[in-house]
DNA sequence: GATTCACTTCGGCGGGCGCCGAACAATCCA
DNA sequence: TGGATTGTTCGGCGCCCGCCGAAGTGAATC
């Protein structure tokens, strides 16, 4: 077969085929710019050797880097690379349980709700889905009927020509599937704004708030998750 | 966060990050059995070096064995082995022109038609999905429609509990969703079985014969792709 | 039973990769 | 201006990985 095709797959590959690249893509799954500090305390490894990481990745054009004064922030590129770790993670399947206190809570916490680069996953996640469908907003297959248009519209989105309004996202804890592109991402901005979803510690973890169970309900009519 | 799944998707990637592994990997997504000697060959290594990798690929999940005599056939372990490998095709996106005669018609031939890993893909693939959408027989998200189960079943098709009759699969070459799934798959091989499409070359390349153009006319007025 | 064939195991070679600390550059703050 | 903070570059270390050829195993063939 095309041996092109190949020295690319294996390059790509390469840039994810390493422990410290891989905790710094998936800590940028939150879709949020990190500084190069930051991910080196994350992955737990000397700045300098953060920072060749970042550079690799960078070129590689996984990722895209501001500079903004002393700080470097690195983000994921955009939704394409999003997906592809989103397809990898999903083929490892859930994760496997926690050993320890910490980590089963926290655990616990991701599977509950959670940013998924630009839009809402876990439970959460696909609760809001379901009943978006149920509502007849959504197709079974995660495409946005004329209805759910309307409704969109009426929170503000405004589709565009460049990104498709909406997709579905395989949920790597749930293995179902949940709204993402852009109408999923403008709604978790959306809720994120209004209060009705916040962040929970430092990760990727969010829960509804009071107000969202019930502003949601009035939305939806959805059952709380 | 997790680092266990930082180490599992690095390990997964590490597996891929091979020119020769994903040339072997290339070269099983037409979801034949290959032996050792033909992938030895393929990628253009010694047979030695192949026996390691091959020993790597089905330790890491992603192929299976099975000894026959003195052969070793290795295949694809699996649909989602192809959905993986399917979405980093997808993302690296329409492979970049060819600079040789040979390549170039190669190429062609493989846009044109393929099988991939079990189903139809290439324009050929797109065309049958497009038509059979246009037919009402699936939705635009390649769900089959209650109109097209029955004109699976009048096929001979039976769908399973295992397996889902039917999804999208990004069609790498053309960036547009083909039929893949147990319906798919068992389209391609009922096509190949009448002689309505047959093998090009010895790669994955395959085309609409006469007697396949006349047949899917009648049976879904498709004009020739 | 000897030969051939497909594959595997092993030893050894070379190169690349990940890691760090030290030195350096750039920026912000007092 | 001087010092703290942030990030980069460089040299060097060690390890792992991919590759090969040679020798070995086991099955098919004659």
């Amino acid at each position: 077969m095309a041996p092109v095709a190949a020295d690319e797959l294996a390059t790509l590959a390469g840039l994810l085929a390493d422990r410290s690249r891989a905790r710094f893509l998936l800590a940028l799954m939150d879709g949020r710019a990190w500084t190069a500090g930051e991910l080196a305390t994350e992955a737990g490894v000397a700045p300098s050797t953060a920072s060749e990481h970042l550079t690799r990745l960078v070129d590689g054009g996984l990722l895209v880097e501001r500079r903004q004064g002393r700080h470097r922030y690195v983000q994921l590129a955009g939704p394409d690379q999003a997906r592809l770790l989103e397809g990898l993670l999903a083929y490892l399947g859930p994760a496997k349980p926690a050993n320890t206190l910490r980590a089963v809570t926290a655990d616990q916490s991701l599977r509950q709700g959670r940013t998924c680069y630009d839009h809402l996953a876990g439970r959460l996640g696909v609760a809001i889905t379901d009943t978006m469908t149920d509502c007849g907003l959504l197709t079974d297959s995660c495409a946005v009927t004329d209805e759910g248009l309307a409704w969109f519209a009426g929170l503000g989105f405004r589709p565009t020509a460049r990104r498709a309004p909406a997709r579905a996202c395989l949920d790597w804890t749930e293995r179902r599937s949940h709204l993402a592109g852009a109408a999923g991402a403008y709604l978790c901005a959306h809720l994120l704004e209004r209060g009705w979803v916040r962040g929970v510690g430092s990760g990727r973890a969010v829960r509804l708030t009071p107000a969202g169970e019930e502003g949601l309900r009035d939305l939806l009519g959805v059952p709380t998750p």
